[in-house]
DNA sequence: CGTTAATGATACGGGTCCGTAACGATCGGG
DNA sequence: CCCGATCGTTACGGACCCGTATCATTAACG
């Protein structure tokens, strides 16, 4: 069941959604820190920071401040895999579930807001 | 005529263009720029940097560097409005366009791969 | 063991962007 | 004319991010 939108609908819902995020504040996140965000919220667990760099095909240092950055921010933990100790899995919280379900409901409302372009 | 999203498919959207961008290195507009950049190709002419600065809600000097920045890519074009010299109108460039309509493209493509999800 | 491989973090130099404040150029009204 | 208002730009100090190279820690294997 594929998901029909039209070239000019697909601009102006991006167009929206940025404005939107823009005019919030909410712009604090880069493109590639919404990758890897939506990644971890998205895939299924456990998510290591080789296998962050590898899916968004950047290096390992990008994910480390990417996590860093996010951590700040309260979107995502780190914790040591205690079975293999190299290995730092990267773990959900409540508020960066909330920040990605508001992003949801953000792009659903202007989608719905999206006339016949 | 609504566009019906749902929002699990808008996350997936979401991710999947960001992770493009991402990975074809295309990540060099940042959600202001995006936003800049849409407006200027979506809305009607002439764009201000005043005008701009006033529909995103940031300060001028965030329009001027980002214009900057797009004017090194070819993104866009400023002329001076020889009817009021203190204006400055920007311009679409073919190399914008272009852009603009690739990531077109690729939201489309995306939203047609994803199913009932 | 000791050696090799792998993981994530860090150091460094360079670039970009931010917000505030100030600036030069230009217009318009008294 | 001149003075205030408006326009876009620039200066400055600080913050963030990048890519490369390197590091410490841990695991795997002979």
């Amino acid at each position: 069941m594929p998901l029909e939108i039209r070239p000019s609908q697909a601009l102006r819902l991006w167009r929206q959604v940025h404005l939107d995020l823009v005019r919030d504040g909410e712009s604090d996140l880069s493109a590639r820190q919404t990758a890897i965000l939506l990644t971890i919220y998205l895939e299924l667990p456990p998510h290591t920071v080789r296998g962050l760099a590898a899916q968004l095909g950047v290096t390992k240092p990008v994910i480390t401040r990417a996590l860093d950055s996010m951590g700040k921010l309260g979107l995502v933990t780190r914790r040591r895999d205690e079975t293999d100790r190299r290995n730092v899995v990267i773990q959900r919280t409540v508020a960066g579930a909330l920040a990605v379900e508001r992003l949801a409901d953000r792009v659903v409302e202007r989608a719905r807001e999206i006339g016949a372009g």
